[in-house]
RNA sequence: GCCCCCAUCGUCUAGUGGCCUAGGACACCGCCCUUUCACGGCGAAGGCAGGGGUUCAAAUCCCCUUGGGGGUACCA
């Protein structure tokens, strides 16, 4: 193959949605595994909808993702500019070229007339198409309407015989009838181009090899591919990858909840596990596998093996596949990712301490396998930076007012009290002890340790959580579990 | 309306005419492990949209129907 040049082109209207990521996923691992380039280019000839703010944010969730750009924004290249904004002498130069080659015209309806054509269109039950009026129209008529003073746009001369072929490497071959197209505009009033021809320019110019876009442009690729031919431009390959949709079927969007990468990530969702659900979303490999790594994602991608059909976004897989990915991560990395989220909480300092650093380290050895979100942890943590918020009523209920409960704590209490060192080693003797004690299961001793410690049935088990709050909290939170036995057992009685 | 695309468990998918009594993953349910909760292990349930062809043989090829998605802009 020749050498692989793929793009990713957005327009920054808005964050970068998942769909977007995805669709720059399959080019970036395409780039990768071909040693090409992968460029990114802003589409941005919309002035009134694009913004600066947009364009850091889809930055930003590309760097989150790990998608480095060989070509683009911050970056340069040698096929630039990379903001369509920036290339607009390159769009007015091929429009007069189409122009003077005569593959396009001057069109002076207005918006009021063009509208009025339609629903002239539809009331006879015709499409909805431009009738190409201004295609007729005489060079003296031209001159005429100019000289009263009537903006125009830059029509292109359709080709209407025949059909365009697309062999799109994802689908096969696909073919339009011409006659379903109609004279679309390449260049606004404004001088701007429009998308279609833009995107034929720069891809044409950038020597785009690979185009490999959403689904929702391959109605658009007949018209691309007609702009090709009249500028002797060599077409590029096409592949479209199914769309991505919501539980309900429905194009997803920001009513199904989350879809921007940096909403992800303020959910906690670690990339490594986006990345890899994102690339199932349409990509399958083969009947076993389904955790991959970026190296392997990179090996393995091919578009022969991305489906056809649209797929539903499935927020539980996504949720269960980072935590598989939590639960592999070094302790050292879980916690540089997870440490945003305790600082947060208002957990940990931005910079922590040693013994800071220490404590959160511990935390996360016991929420690790706990967690599938780094935002649960203000929750799953909170009773180990400060008093517990809140006693959970079934819990002191079910577990702390049980008969004989108050002497098991007193009895804890004062052997954890009395201890030297207070690691795991150090306590296990003392729950020993005390199942003899009282003549039952370990279950009995722990489960109110566990309630009066953290104010809930379930937590890490005791012999990790009791070492990082130390002997003094521990005891404390133990007498104060006993106070509570007593005063609840008084209220009983009045 | 017209054009284009698509159709395997609830969801993502494996399957490219016989290896399919259709495989895996998430979710769900049950059991085990266990100081609770997770994690982990084991197991159950669950699908080829419908109808016609082609063929000795069809989830796989063809046609129709139905359903879903996309497009039909001086948005990208």
């Amino acid at each position: 193959m020749d050498s692989v040049r793929v793009r990713f082109a957005p327009s920054p209207t808005g964050h970068l949605h998942v769909g977007g990521a995805r669709t720059a996923l399959f080019n970036w691992l395409f780039a990768r595994q071909h040693q090409g380039t992968f460029v990114l280019r802003i589409e941005d000839t919309d002035l009134a909808r694009s913004t600066t703010e947009s364009v850091d944010g889809i930055l930003e969730g590309m760097r989150f993702l790990g998608l480095d750009w060989d070509e683009g924004p911050e970056k340069g290249g040698s096929y630039g500019p990379y903001f369509q904004s920036q290339r607009l002498t390159l769009y007015r130069r091929y429009a007069d070229q189409l122009r003077r080659d005569g593959w396009a015209y001057e069109c002076f309806c207005t918006s009021e007339e063009l509208e009025a054509m339609r629903e002239e269109a539809r009331k006879n039950k015709e499409d909805p198409k431009y009738d190409g009026r201004c295609r007729r129209l005489t060079a003296a008529e031209r001159e005429e309407r100019r000289d009263q003073g009537r903006t125009s746009v830059l029509r292109f001369k359709t080709n209407y015989d025949g059909s365009t072929i697309l062999d799109d490497a994802i689908r096969g071959r696909v073919s339009f009838d011409n006659r379903q197209l109609d004279d679309f505009v390449v260049q606004k009033t404004n001088g701007m181009p429009t998308y279609n021809f833009a995107v034929v320019i720069d891809d044409a110019l950038m020597e785009i090899s690979h185009v490999i876009r959403g689904e929702d442009h391959i109605s658009n690729t007949p018209k691309q591919i007609q702009i090709y031919g009249a500028l002797g431009f060599t077409v590029p390959d096409f592949a479209h990858i199914p769309m991505i949709l919501g539980p309900d079927k429905s194009r997803l969007s920001k009513r199904h909840g989350a879809t921007s990468v940096t909403q992800f990530r303020e959910e906690g969702y670690i990339p490594e596990a986006l990345v890899n659900y994102l690339a199932l979303l349409g990509w399958g490999y083969d009947d076993s596998q389904t955790v991959f790594s970026v190296s392997e994602l990179i090996d393995k991608f091919s578009l022969e093996r991305v489906s056809k059909n649209p797929a539903v976004f499935d927020l539980q897989k996504l949720e269960w596949l980072n935590g598989v990915y939590i639960r592999d991560l070094d302790l050292e990395t879980l916690y540089e990712r997870a440490l945003p989220f305790f600082v947060k909480a208002g957990f940990a300092e931005r910079r922590p301490s040693q013994e800071e650093k220490k404590k959160i380290q511990a935390v996360l050895a016991s929420l690790q396998s706990r967690i599938r979100r780094l935002d649960e942890i203000p929750q799953a943590a909170s009773y180990f930076f400060g008093d517990i918020a809140e006693y959970d009523a079934k819990a002191v209920r079910k577990v702390l007012l049980k008969e004989g409960t108050a002497e098991i704590l007193e009895y804890v209490a004062g052997e954890l009290a009395a201890l030297p060192g207070f690691e795991e080693e150090d306590l296990k003797p003392v729950f020993a002890q005390a199942m003899e004690e009282f003549d039952c299961k370990l279950g009995k001793i722990m489960q109110p340790v566990r309630v009066a410690v953290t104010g809930t049935t379930s937590s890490p088990s005791m012999y990790e959580v009791l070492p990082v709050l130390g002997r003094d909290e521990a005891v404390r939170r133990l007498r104060k579990a006993q106070q509570i036995i007593s005063q609840r057992w008084e209220a009983e009685q009045t």
